[in-house]
DNA sequence: GCTATGGATAGCCTAGCATCCCAATGCTA
């Protein structure tokens, strides 16, 4: 898939452009980066079938920005973004993570200093020579030096979401090869961890040679760095590392095991082998030089006197024991989630009409999908006023009749994302929000502010009885921005007391609430939703990653209210 | 640079905030 590359030099090109301050191009670069990102279909395999027209139909995508992917696409190269690029040398990718630095004042970095990458800039702001620069000052600087902290923490690893696919694509390629008997994804990929640092393929098969040639010769692999009979290591173009090893089938679950992880899960594990007297490796489960269980991973931890352990879970917090009691929770399965609930229509900032969204839901088999636009604080996306949202009920009352009257089983709900002010209260009316079937409260403005105001923030919109959800609790944004600061076990009291849902985010960057805090808020019995927040239709998906997020958080589906019919649900709101 | 219609040209991308310098700018949602 080159649609994900693509796109990223067009964010790149749009921030060369704002860098100069033309208006307008980059928002078409932009809008172009987000079709190519959204798309489901690979833009080479587009180009193959329709040639050029069929660039031009992708919204966004005009003369220009066609001709700039077909070249792309016909030569690897993009002469326009290497002339921008030459003449700014600037790494966007690095800088523009640290957050609060944008096109403009990277540009006066790089003209002031010579700043061109994430080195240079902690460089120059150690020696304090940010500070003394024009429309720069002290706390600038010091917001930059803890941009960069952050950055470089999360710099190595991967989102699951920039991951899977290419995982897949990779899965499916060997699956399909001759002479391949078995193959799996293991490590934290199969553990659908939220980032990933690297991709380890299992494999059977008589003809190991065979297998590494075809690996290190994938398309995309720009970097061999070690190939030998039974392992080879390799670089994507993405900038990631895959792995790959061929095992004997006599051992091939002990090896999954052992390659999935996690290390900490692995080293309980093997303590509870020896335990028994046992040893435990990636060659197998052994009792003296005698190997007694390893082909499959239920085999292992069947011998070792548990229940098999979904890899989601294995994080040792707890797994282990429960297993060996034979009390591995049922946790929610990958075809649980019955609707969502946390969906943006055109009539805010999202794509698509409310119909489009509607159909899609059906698509995925949902009962249900909520549109929970955003409400008039964020002007940005267009959120809607109170007299707005009274006109976007009607035409949801309208394409529910529509829906009835086609035996359609699947029900729009009227809802809304609204924002929860600095002070706690809400954007929009009580009046406007009491005629909605439910309410989505957020927090999408003063980030920074201290630890007990910000609990009671949240506090003050959770008691409001109009609102039925936080959505993304915390804040975070995944290798950008850390949480913001709250009590977190104050939030799951108040939203114990007052039956108030907390989200569990399935928008890759967020995955907000996280796995442990998931697991906190079943303990506590607080109820929890996963949503999408999808503001395309092609986003519904992403369902798949608040999912694994709730499945590494143990939760079941008695814990997250989408898991149920309509009627059940709504029983569920305020 | 794209889209929508006036088919060559208008309209798109807003508002609150933090910071820096005390009115303006850049960043973020």
């Amino acid at each position: 898939m080159r649609n994900r590359e693509l796109a990223k030099i067009f964010y790149d090109i749009a921030n060369y452009l704002a860098m100069d301050e033309i208006p307008f191009k980059p928002y078409a670069y932009e809008r172009a980066a987000l079709t190519l990102e959204t798309l489901e279909d690979d833009i080479g395999d587009i180009y193959k079938k329709g040639g050029r027209k069929a660039l031009e139909n992708l919204s966004g995508v005009g003369k220009n920005i066609a001709d700039r992917i077909e070249e792309y696409l016909k030569t690897g190269r993009m002469k326009y973004y290497e002339s921008l690029k030459k003449r700014t040398p600037i790494n966007f990718e690095e800088m523009g993570a640290v957050e609060g630095l944008g096109p403009k004042r990277a540009k006066v970095l790089y003209q002031k200093l010579g700043i061109r990458n994430l080195k240079e800039l902690e460089r120059a702001a150690k020696a304090h020579k940010i500070a003394l620069l024009f429309g720069f000052g002290e706390k600038t600087e010091k917001n930059i030096l803890e941009g960069i902290k952050f950055v470089k923490r999360s710099k190595e690893r991967f989102l699951l979401n920039e991951i899977l696919p290419k995982t897949k694509e990779v899965y499916e390629k060997l699956k399909a090869l001759k002479g391949v008997e078995q193959v799996d994804y293991c490590g934290s990929v199969r553990r659908m961890k939220e980032t990933i640092g690297d991709v380890d393929f299992l494999v059977i098969s008589k003809a190991p040679a065979k297998v590494m040639d075809f690996f290190v010769s994938l398309p995309g692999v720009v970097k061999i760095w070690g190939k030998g009979t039974t392992k080879a290591s390799v670089r994507t173009r993405e900038g990631f590392d895959m792995d790959i090893r061929v095992v004997p089938k006599k051992s091939y679950g002990a090896a999954l095991q052992y390659f999935t992880g996690s290390k900490e899960h692995n080293i309980a594990t093997r303590l509870i082998a020896m335990g028994k007297g046992l040893k435990l490796s990636e060659y197998g489960l052994f009792k003296g030089p005698k190997m007694i269980a390893s082909v499959s991973e239920e085999d292992i931890y069947k011998t070792l006197g548990m229940q098999w352990v979904p890899p989601e879970m294995r994080e040792n917090r707890g797994e282990v024991e429960v297993a060996l009691a034979g009390k591995i929770p049922q946790i929610i399965g990958y075809d649980d989630i019955r609707g969502d609930l946390h969906t943006h229509s055109d009539w805010d900032g999202g794509m698509n009409s409310i119909n489009e969204m509607a159909k899609a839901a059906l698509e995925m088999g949902y009962e249900y999908i909520g549109i929970a636009d955003h409400t008039k604080f964020l002007r940005i996306e267009h959120g809607l006023n109170e007299r707005e949202l009274e006109r976007r009920n009607k035409e949801i009352d309208k394409l529910n009749c529509k829906l009835k009257n086609e035996n359609c089983k699947l029900r729009i709900l009227k809802g809304c994302e609204a924002n929860i002010l600095k002070d706690g209260s809400i954007d929009i009316k009580d009046e406007a929000l009491k005629k909605l079937d439910y309410v989505i409260a957020g927090i999408h403005s003063n980030f920074k502010i201290p630890k007990d105001q910000m609990t009671a923030r949240l506090i003050r919109a959770m008691k409001n009885p109009n609102v039925d959800i936080i959505s993304h609790p915390t804040g975070r944004i995944l290798k950008r921005r850390d949480e913001y600061q709250i009590d977190f076990d104050k939030i799951l009291k108040t939203a114990e007391e007052t039956g108030t849902i907390l989200e569990i985010s399935a928008w890759p960057e967020r995955l907000d609430l996280n796995d442990q805090n998931i697991l906190k808020a079943k303990e506590a019995g607080v109820k929890m939703v996963i949503n999408t927040d999808a503001h395309h239709k092609g986003q519904l998906k992403l369902i798949e990653f608040g999912i694994a997020q709730a499945r590494r958080g143990w939760a079941e589906k008695q814990d997250v209210i989408n898991c149920h019919s309509l009627e059940k649900m709504l029983a569920f709101l305020k």
